[in-house]
DNA sequence: GTCTATAGACTGATAGAC
DNA sequence: GTCTATCAGTCTATAGAC
């Protein structure tokens, strides 16, 4: 096996199992075993289990915001330089739902791999995580262009409670699932981000109208 | 020290730190330095770390799900047997928001451990777990009577939604506050709830006009 | 680069004195 | 009930042969 072999085989093992039963319960052996390589290998290709983690999540991390940021890009082309407020929020919550939600297997343990990510506070991951937050401003700035009349402290919990209802769907689906005895369906992957996007705007232009 | 006092101080410091810090990090050498008792007394009185994590997880669960449960009792009660949308979904995640962002840092304790107990599935609280979905059915239902002409999907989702918008808003809310540069008062808890509810009453009522 | 073997440091749990 | 001492198991990381 050549090494850049190893190298990815490793990658998409712990990416696979850490997605799947998070990062306390999964052991280097375990992904090992997965990958079907020797234990010292992940020592050699990564120096230790805390640096494979970050690199994972470093990747992943940069991919989903440069779709995040495609998008949103094509959407404000789009609308002439200022994009509507549904397609910006589509642009933050849509790649990672289609991701998880989709029928996209390889993807999918990407996206569930970081929402666990942000979960599970592992220390080389909590410093990365400081980026995001830049990452946020660049989407609650363009939903301040596409709204100059709104609040941008309304604009903000917006963007919040819009990742929210995403990452809570991601997460627990199951129970959602279950209370709704599978009246709600989340196969319909375009209509969970119709759903989220719909209920943020109407949460944004109801409040100003509130206070007109 | 009595034998109450040593289960209650274990009970309590394992809380404090499961709460800070998750399951995987904490040890039972963690937990008997906080409580200052000996290491064998958790094997003693809990039998073992599962049953220590599971008797928390049960008597925090009854009580935040008795504290929702006599709120809605209360609304249905003021409203004459059919309460406002309002009053129930306040029910549902006032308790925990109030626990969790409000000044009483005992109960912050209590309700931060829930949340990470129902992200980091542990496997003797997966099993418990299961019970939660009834407990929520009962919302349902009274979201249902309030509001008759309504699709029960469409109120399976808003739940879902509210208990998203609130749980990541004690999960992750520094991250909020960076994002909005301060911007977001998460101390005004009142404020918090009544911002979540209203969003998902518009939600609900929003989304039956679209269909008139 | 890949492997075996093992070091060294934890973990949860328990036996037995008091 | 509480304690000390310790077991047996697990983990990550590494040294050294090939």
């Amino acid at each position: 096996m050549a090494a850049d072999d190893t190298r990815t085989a490793i990658l998409s093992a712990a990416e696979r199992l850490y997605a799947a039963r998070g990062f306390a319960d999964v052991t280097m052996r375990d992904i090992v075993a997965a990958a079907d390589v020797n234990l010292a290998a992940v020592n050699y290709h990564f120096g230790s289990k805390d640096e494979l983690i970050a690199e994972l999540f470093v990747t992943r991390s940069l991919a989903t915001n440069r779709e995040r940021l495609n998008e949103l890009k094509a959407a404000e082309e789009h609308g002439g330089g200022r994009s509507h407020i549904d397609a910006i929020l589509a642009a933050l919550v849509g790649p990672t739902l289609r991701g998880c939600l989709g029928p996209d297997k390889q993807r999918s343990d990407a996206a569930r791999f970081m929402i666990r990510a942000s979960i599970e506070s592992i220390p080389p991951i909590r410093k990365i995580k400081n980026r995001e937050v830049d990452h946020l401003k660049r989407f609650a700035a363009a939903m301040r262009r596409a709204l100059p009349d709104h609040d941008a402290v309304d604009i903000d919990w917006t963007l919040h409670f819009a990742l929210a209802m995403a990452h809570q769907t991601i997460r627990d689906g199951e129970r959602l699932t279950k209370m709704s005895d599978g009246r709600c369906d989340l196969n319909d992957v375009q209509a969970i981000i119709d759903r989220i996007v719909g209920i943020s705007v109407q949460a944004l232009t109801g409040r100003a109208k509130a206070r007109a």
